[in-house]
DNA sequence: GTCGGTACACTGGTCAGACCAGTAGCCTGC
DNA sequence: GCAGGCTACTGGTCTGACCAGTGTACCGAC
């Protein structure tokens, strides 16, 4: 017989608890109001300090907001990837994540997502990706936040086709941490104009692969894509951690 | 000139803001201690109720921890992926994500998680791989609990090769999920001691693939034991979601 | 001398009560 | 009918208090 070593639990915790299984549970909906921070701590039997720490707690984990004067009360919002986002760039801030691992796990969500949407692209996803594409080559004119609008677009629409919300969260935030990491470096790129013609390249490539409904070509195109974009900025020595997701 | 909307700022996100800042600047290593509650107060010059709520929402994110008694104060802890397994688990949750994309996502984790460790392994790796698969055969007599901690088990080894902290988190927590969404239905499963033996042969399958640096074929098989042992939980109609997954 | 226990000063956790600025909605006076 | 203010609330903050727990320094027994 073993025992497990006990942590005090506080009352503010016990509270978050309850409001976060209320929330989980779907028997507080988003958009629906939480009783007042004065009607909670009658109901939880707590200070009202208690009750305020607990909604800070939930608060920094965005799943309610509150308004001062607001008389409805604290709103449940919506699940959002914000929260995920901040965690994952604090990692990549503290080392713990660098910039080969982000590339890595990017190079797999961007692959799988350009494999499920040649496999299930249905004609109208094909004029959208169409009309994406256009607007990054007319983006090449007007500029480099233009075009990089239009590139996250393109992906975006890719992300959508594939069906599957947590991989297009995932790429979202992966990608965000990303180009905050190197933006500083992308900033003083001499030759833009010429990146943004290969980056076009690539990706009218990637779409003839999706309309001929060729997963593996387009999973490979959009890994190799990536590769060629950024691995200029991976340390060389960890370089092989990517290359093993371009073999064919 | 088009002016933005503003948001009051509390004085408890400056005094977050200002440790943060601290925290990520290296200022505070972890391992150190921050001055104690009341201390903060007379330095931000703020209530005692504002620099707690600010170390709440701080101790949320993992940046700290503080425990009663400790003359030392708030301890700043090391960037985990802890916050991140909780932020993703909230999302992965919410409804909007089904058993189907559940799954979708954990056999791209996995199947790319199979493909590095094939390629990166170690001659280590592969003993440690070893000594897990034998502890899944004992497994099998001595019962599904202890069977299902050597199957967790053999997956964390093979997360751990692919030296991705992403994808070790990301796989940890689809896999908690899914288990959880489906766990009332394994337990009435009736012939758990064949479904064991089919799981163990799958596994052995996979390690001959990891250990002749077939990564390719580790991926595939790995995706196709995770279809072989779930899909059968996801309605049929979803099931053309998974199967562009398996195409070799 | 070493070892155990104890007292003390301090920690975080919690509560009560107060005040403020802000909001929403009613309600009055025109 | 409508613009204005009034009112009853909201959350944000502060003060001051008490408690249980902790670490340390001190001190006495051996």
């Amino acid at each position: 017989m073993r025992f497990e070593p006990v942590a005090p639990v506080r009352a503010y915790e016990r509270v978050v608890e309850q409001i976060e299984q209320a929330v989980v549970s779907g028997a507080l909906k988003p958009g629906e109001r939480l009783p007042s921070e004065r009607e909670l701590m009658t109901q939880f039997g707590v200070g009202r300090s208690t009750v305020r720490e607990a909604l800070r707690v939930l608060q920094a984990a965005e799943m309610i907001r509150s308004r001062p004067g607001d008389p409805r009360g604290p709103e449940v919002l919506a699940a959002s990837p914000a929260a995920l986002h901040r965690s994952m760039h604090r990692l990549a801030r503290a080392d713990h994540v660098g910039l080969a691992e982000l590339l890595q796990f990017r190079m797999i969500l961007d692959g799988s997502a350009h494999l499920l949407a040649a496999e299930l692209r249905t004609e109208a996803d094909l004029t959208g990706l169409d009309a994406a594409l256009e607007s990054m080559r007319e983006g090449v004119s007007r500029g480099y936040a233009e075009f990089s609008r239009a590139d996250v677009a393109f992906h975006e629409v890719i992300a959508r086709i594939s069906r599957n919300p947590l991989l297009v969260v995932s790429e979202e935030v992966v990608r965000g941490v990303v180009l905050e990491l190197i933006e500083d470096k992308l900033e003083h790129a001499s030759n833009r104009t010429s990146l943004m013609r290969t980056w076009l390249a690539h990706h009218a490539e990637v779409l003839d692969a999706i309309r001929s409904a060729d997963g593996a070509g387009a999973a490979h195109l959009a890994k190799q894509a990536l590769y060629d974009n950024y691995a200029e900025y991976v340390p060389a020595g960890q370089r092989p951690l990517l290359t093993p997701l371009l073999r064919p």
